[in-house]
DNA sequence: TTGAAAGCGATACCAT
DNA sequence: ATGGTATCGCTTTCAA
């Protein structure tokens, strides 16, 4: 089988401690011997067992990752981030998939919890009674969801919503319609605190869904905006954003002329679309990353306060949002409609 | 901490090796106590430490997985087969992304090699001489790579070429561009294989590349086609061809009037193109679940002769794909030129 | 059918 | 600075 360190004992003609020092402790072990041992383990070929380390160390040095839906672009994107830096810090990844489901994201915890030092939920779709079940297990952090008393990464939704209106305010739009997410997301809770900000404007804001968070639901909600006669649809996220695009080319309906669109996430496909999709940034690689490093600051002190990051966003302005079609030739300002801000 | 084996042992009164087989192997045990044993262990939520059992017994029941770019929503897609059906037969997943490098990829696998039953390489990038460092240290399975020797899964690139060359030829095309991808890419050699196809339909075909197997590649490949005057272009994966209608909707060539674009891999965002792309289906998902499978034969018997599967493709018309504009009226058939097959 | 004890591969404590 | 030994949580002989 695989080579062990009695092995490189053996060869080393020390003991399996001093093999073990001069690895993970250098400083402990008289030059010399170091250098042989760590020769003759290099020469063979040694790599400690993971598993047999952790199991009396306590650590792993992996981490668990669980998300929704690998197949929405954005999570994906997040996960690049997230394993960069994972793989810096020297932890490996464990990923799974819930499909959705709060009650498999749950099993996924039970059964991730003894092989990770701490696991990374996106999103968790779980219920409050689910997570209870769930908390002490294994040291968790959230990733774009709030539980009071436990670590977590929040990208700033309400932030780029405001963006995202104040934008359309300044193109004149009066009447928005936006298009909620999953019935029990808190994201999309997000989004529509943000969403108050109309008020402020005195814009009217017609709300449809929820939805689920699918390229169909776009589809289908497009026709319901379009009866509404609001003259901007701000969807919960790009994949919805780009169904909505999607039917409307099929109607015949122009983008941004009869009615702007935007959308949230900024993944790659937003910009392919045509015309491009305005988007809200949320900052997803840059969300994993520092997932991982508040994972790291609860593990290395476990009773410190649960640590939260909230990261800002930026909207990203392209061809899909423009005046509203009854503004006066200003109402974009001197810019024009489709300028970068 | 966790419970163990022994605070199970404890309540129930009996000997931890009693639990350990009441738990493993039932039928070992008296039905009497074996319920007991069950109740408690449910009771107290005893979950056996992988880490620990593996140690003893050389599984781990945890499967690697290296892709090369998680942000090419091919992967994602075939994880979600993969995944699902490693869950099904009780493994857990270990993913990594190597930022399509083969060093990386090669040190992820050692990284792994110890805490896992095998690895399975996606579209590797090793060359040869990496590869040959890695291939003993645990049992291999390649998903879109022959390796010879060693047990694959390999989606049907030739095949779905030649029936998009058929395809093509069908509509009237004489002159059509390939697009190659990345330069060591087995998947590309194996496009190429199926082009040799043209030759039989006396189709001149004109060769560009190689390139990164992005967005960006298919945007400027779009004009080279253009002045190569070939009618039909068919890219590397659907994330070129993207590129390239986005680059012939920006020069306003129209599609499929003027050329006609199709792609592999049917990724989601195909279908969601204006127009939509014409693409091959390799089975990513059939792919993933097939990986899985061949990993448990050559696991349950490590003796057999590599297994290798060929999974078949399927071309999925959309309508990015036209008649030669030069081609009479019929050449597209009575079904007309958009017509699914 | 059950329990005691050995051992998987590594680290950590206690000697020396 | 180095070696011996106990130990992590579990499975697996070996006896009873």
């Amino acid at each position: 089988m695989a080579v062990t360190i009695q092995d490189v004992a053996r060869a080393a003609g020390v003991s399996a401690s001093t093999v073990s020092r001069a690895l993970s402790s250098p400083e402990m072990v008289r030059p010399e011997t170091r250098m042989r041992v760590q020769a003759v383990a290099e020469s063979l070929g040694y790599r400690p067992n993971p598993a047999a380390r952790g199991l009396i160390t306590g650590r792993t040095t992996n981490l668990g990752v669980i998300v929704p839906d690998l197949t929405n672009p954005f999570f994906p994107s997040m996960l690049r981030g997230l394993q960069a830096r994972a793989r810096e810090a020297g932890h490996a990844v464990f990923l799974a998939d819930c499909d959705e489901d709060g009650a498999a994201e749950a099993a996924l915890v039970h059964a991730m919890a003894k092989q990770v030092d701490g696991v990374i939920l996106c999103s968790s779709r779980m219920t409050p009674a689910m997570l209870e079940k769930v908390l002490g297990l294994v040291p968790i952090v959230f990733l774009n969801r709030v539980v009071p008393g436990h670590p977590a990464v929040i990208m700033d939704g309400a932030g780029g919503m405001r963006q995202t209106v104040d934008h359309l305010d300044a193109l004149g739009h009066r009447h928005i319609a936006y298009l909620n997410g999953p019935r029990d997301s808190w994201t999309n809770r997000e989004r529509v605190k943000g969403l108050r900000r109309a008020e402020r404007h005195r814009i009217k804001v017609s709300r449809f869904g929820p939805f689920a968070p699918r390229f169909e639901s776009g589809l289908q909600a497009a026709d319901l905006v379009l009866a509404s006669g609001a003259t901007a649809v701000i969807a919960y996220n790009d994949v919805m954003a780009l169904g909505v695009l999607a039917r409307l080319a099929e109607r015949g309906v122009p983008v941004p002329g009869r009615i702007s669109v935007a959308g949230f996430d900024n993944i790659t496909f937003a910009a392919m679309a045509t015309p491009a999709l305005t988007t809200v940034d949320l900052g997803g690689e840059r969300a994993g990353r520092a997932a991982v490093d508040t994972m790291l600051a609860v593990l290395a002190d476990r009773d410190a306060d649960a640590p939260r990051q909230v990261l800002d966003s930026a909207l990203i302005v392209r061809a899909s949002t423009g005046p509203a079609p009854d503004a006066g030739p200003d109402a974009a300002g001197p810019g024009g409609p489709q300028g970068e801000p």
